[in-house]
DNA sequence: TATGCTGCTTACCACTTGGTAAGTTGATCT
DNA sequence: AGATCAACTTACCAAGTGGTAAGCAGCATA
């Protein structure tokens, strides 16, 4: 298959894989986005599962290079680490339906515990760890202390992201888009108290 | 129908839906586990998303009460709502799966805008509004800000309560139980930093 | 010209899905 | 004793599910 193809297969199986998830979207509905038969979905990729995991494994390598790019920002740990939490929050690539996709993960995934849990989360948990770490007042503390409060803040970001059709319902477009304008600057300042209050 | 059995049928349809989603789960596999024909179901409900919207409700009502039972705790207004916020983390009820359901909710509820995502989101929210208005350096601040820091502290929740298996495949059950032994306190601490952090 | 490969398609298939229609059973009321 | 009603059940059904089998057009190699 050219490898275009295949791109192409794995843009519409991750779009519509966030946005209905692994169950509420059939083979026959991303083949129909594609212009396709299901059948060349499934020559391609051999079965629904397999290519709902190339979908995971795309973004997985994408993640990993994202965190090795993210080195060469601010001088102060604490800086880079807001400025890498920042780029994950405003998102450059696919982003928002990215977050959404990883989060169905999350709460699918104790079925699939064998195959996908580990895959993106564990070394990426690992990169923020580390850059808790090198924060001066954070380098003597319990592994569970660094790691609690780099959950707080992906949670603080994950969660604002997927919930964007909500608050757009609750507070109207132009609500939430005042919101999503103060929130950055928000979580940067709780990034710091965060950092600030030492464990 | 006796309310006994529209309970245990909503028990039972809350827990399935909250580990497999919407679309995941068959009125069948429900009957299944409530020893009933899935007609049953449908006598009841009268349809499979009148059911899924009865679980919501029943969630709903929940956290109504729950937010008017929160109010006697502390005297100052940030120990009261770090203890309500404590309580949500620490889950006395169904919690997690409540909360795994509310999270998939929030990620489906695009295509049901317009039932769900207001019903019990909005009323919640606005309820935590209040109390970290009550906090005094945040008396003035704008209402983008104040929401701001508002889901800011529940992503942090949320997002590590969803996450229990997955960091349990990665940590291993005594690793997560450790997490989950510190994850209150730090919580804690990063309330008392976020209110502290004037905005 | 034959061979084999990639990238598809048409034709099926067994099974599951949510939902309808028409009972059946047992308790309560009159 | 008869009627009524709620709480179910069995019997279906059309539509959709993921997946298999087989074939076909086009292109490259031998």
């Amino acid at each position: 298959m050219v490898q275009n193809t295949r791109t192409k297969c794995l843009d519409s199986a991750e779009a519509l894989f966030a946005e209905r998830g692994f169950y509420g979207v059939s083979l026959a509905a991303i083949a129909a986005d594609l212009e396709l038969t299901k059948q060349a979905l499934l020559h391609h990729f051999g079965s629904k599962e397999k290519l709902y995991g190339a979908v995971l494994k795309r973004i997985s390598d994408r993640f990993a290079t994202l965190a090795a790019a993210a080195q060469t920002a601010a001088t102060r740990p604490e800086d880079q680490l807001t400025a890498y939490l920042l780029q994950l929050l405003s998102a450059p690539d696919q982003g928002v339906s990215q977050t959404r996709l990883l989060m169905r993960e999350l709460l699918d995934n104790k079925r699939r515990a064998d195959t996908a849990g580990t895959w993106y989360l564990q070394t990426f948990l690992d990169d923020l760890i580390d850059r808790v770490r090198a924060v001066r007042n954070w380098q003597d503390a319990s592994a569970a202390e660094v790691l609690s409060l780099v959950y707080q803040l992906l949670g603080a970001i994950n969660y604002f992201q997927v919930s964007q059709p909500t608050l757009e319902g609750i507070y109207g477009a132009d609500g939430y888009a005042r919101l999503a304008e103060a929130y950055p600057e928000q979580l940067a300042r709780l990034i710091r108290a965060g950092l600030t209050a030492r464990p």
